[in-house]
DNA sequence: CGTTCTAGTTGTATAGTACAACTTGAACTG
DNA sequence: CAGTTCAAGTTGTACTATACAACTAGAACG
């Protein structure tokens, strides 16, 4: 096997080992929050609102599970509709000051987090890494799930 | 904020957006074979056989739910238990024929998506983003959920 | 107008997960 | 050695995230 082909199998295999223990906890991580909501909340900060819509196409999600993580997110408090006055089908979605609180707070905790994990590495090799991610990211077959 | 601190910044998003797809594409991949039962098929064959209870306590999940899912394994045709003669409460699993064919045949596919996803990275990039990621996850507080 | 398209909700089903209670067998202890 | 405690696994129950299908309400278009 090249070293390309190494390289490629063990990127595989580190993969796989990170999305699983993303995966098991993203749950524990923050009880207020999961990732998925996380990531909702952190589109609408984003974008300054959006609708369900946008969120179910850009996440790859169903528009029927959108829909009840929206309604979840509103029963806590975190985000409100608002009723678009030019399409009364429509309902963007904004995040409430609670929400935004929430939101930094787990923004800032999960930054904590990685920025411990990555305490002791140098600055060249952290900024590598991170072009490295963003270009495996933003590569082929990633346009539909962004 | 400093280079170092943006790349964290990116790094902590990027590893974000990722597991989402992961876990979002995981079922989509191979209909046969979850994450993690393709996880679980993975540690079989790697080790030669274990116990349940060791890989619900290495991949920090409950002994119920690895229950469930060896069941289901089994079910398939895809691991076998065998009483261990010395401990009649413990069951070895080991891979099935069948098991091992279908396990070679989503490696197969998972390391030609990976392939793929990458082929037009050049060699070095390639060998530096594997040690990178190797040493992400192998770094501090990763132990508990490898 | 009426048909067709779009946004969103609700019904139903499935997978994966955890926790708690239980069963069975092993080990330890007075 | 009898009784207690420990360990491995299973089963009951519940919850979350998810998808697909059927539906409602509103918009657009012809």
């Amino acid at each position: 096997m090249s070293a390309a082909e190494s390289a490629v199998e063990t990127i595989q295999r580190e993969m796989t080992i990170f999305a699983r223990r993303a995966r098991a906890s993203a749950g524990r991580m923050h009880p207020e929050l999961s990732l998925v909501s996380y990531t909702l909340l952190g589109h609408l900060e984003e974008r300054g609102g959006c609708r369900a819509t946008d969120l179910a196409a850009h996440y790859a999600l169903d528009k029927s599970t959108v829909s009840r993580q929206v309604a979840a997110l509103e029963r806590a408090g975190l985000i409100e509709r608002r009723l678009d006055p030019e399409d009364h089908r429509v309902q963007v979605l904004h995040l409430t000051d609670a929400g935004q609180e929430i939101l930094a707070q787990v923004t800032r905790s999960r930054r904590a987090a990685f920025r411990e994990r990555l305490a002791d590495w140098p600055e060249e090799d952290l900024v590598r890494f991170a072009a490295y991610l963003e270009r495996y990211n933003a590569g082929p077959g990633a346009a539909d799930a962004d």
